[in-house]
DNA sequence: ATCTCAGCGCATATACTCATCCATGGAGTC
DNA sequence: GACTCCATGGATGAGTATATGCGCTGAGAT
């Protein structure tokens, strides 16, 4: 349903938004999550240059959420390491699958597809704080 | 979402289902689905193993579908190549999440994956030949 | 200045899916 | 019986996701 490395990155953000100003350095986070050490690094990097979290050098670095990165949503951070969904057509290329001549599949697949979609995009990287805090 | 495998035995067994009674070559039915036809056979081979076709070596050989297959859900067919799926606990294996205490994802994804599971159970393989003979 | 901590980048290893190739053997035709 | 058709099975290769290892660099401690 999705890939283990968008798990492993919205794992990561949501244990960076329980500790929100703190510079957590990789070894800690990954202590955290389970997430292993080496594999964690490279995704937060990624997640670095794309703008998400900030890091720190030498002694005392680490990692921490940048604020803005509270208002994002699951699917932006999704796409960061799966690309854009283009999510046309039918899933099984069955013959002559359209809007007009939908086959069997299609109304119960967009369904899915509609709710997966809404899921992804309303649930932001703030909301995952919420759960540990309470 | 889903695996190309399993996706290219729904389209096989959607075609064969299309011709009921009909002894098909595994070239004759990669030609009319566009699936690499070295890699058709080994589809097949293990849907024959299942049960949900039967076929015939030698001179105008091939394969068909056994009848009871039309009755035989799409989830079936993909838990052949997929396995059981044992989507319990937290697809994101965020800190507590469980019934009592769901993480914000809990609900959405419950709500995805309800409708996944409905539309996998719900169609048959029968169902699939409807869309072409129309 | 030197040492150590910890992120950074590159190369490499592992696992799995997807796909192809080739040898084998059964079934019908001649 | 010889030949052709075609499923069967094992081995192999390409591609990608996942995971690891190691050297480099920056930043603070001493």
């Amino acid at each position: 349903m999705i890939t283990q490395t968008g798990r492993y990155a919205i794992r990561i953000l949501g244990h960076l938004a329980e500790h929100p100003g703190e510079m957590l350095s990789g070894t800690e986070i990954a202590a955290a999550t389970g997430i292993p050490a080496n594999y964690l690094v490279k995704i937060l990097n990624q997640l670095r240059k794309r703008g998400f979290v900030e890091s720190q050098k030498g002694w005392g670095g680490g990692f921490a959420l940048r604020p803005e990165t509270l208002g994002v949503s699951i699917a932006d951070v999704i796409e960061l390491f799966e690309g854009p969904e283009d999510h046309t057509g039918c899933v099984f290329e069955l013959k002559e699958c359209d809007e007009e001549h939908p086959c069997p599949l299609h109304q119960h697949w967009e369904k899915v597809r509609s709710s997966y979609r809404v899921m992804l995009s309303s649930v932001k990287i703030g909301h995952l704080a919420k759960a540990a805090s309470t």
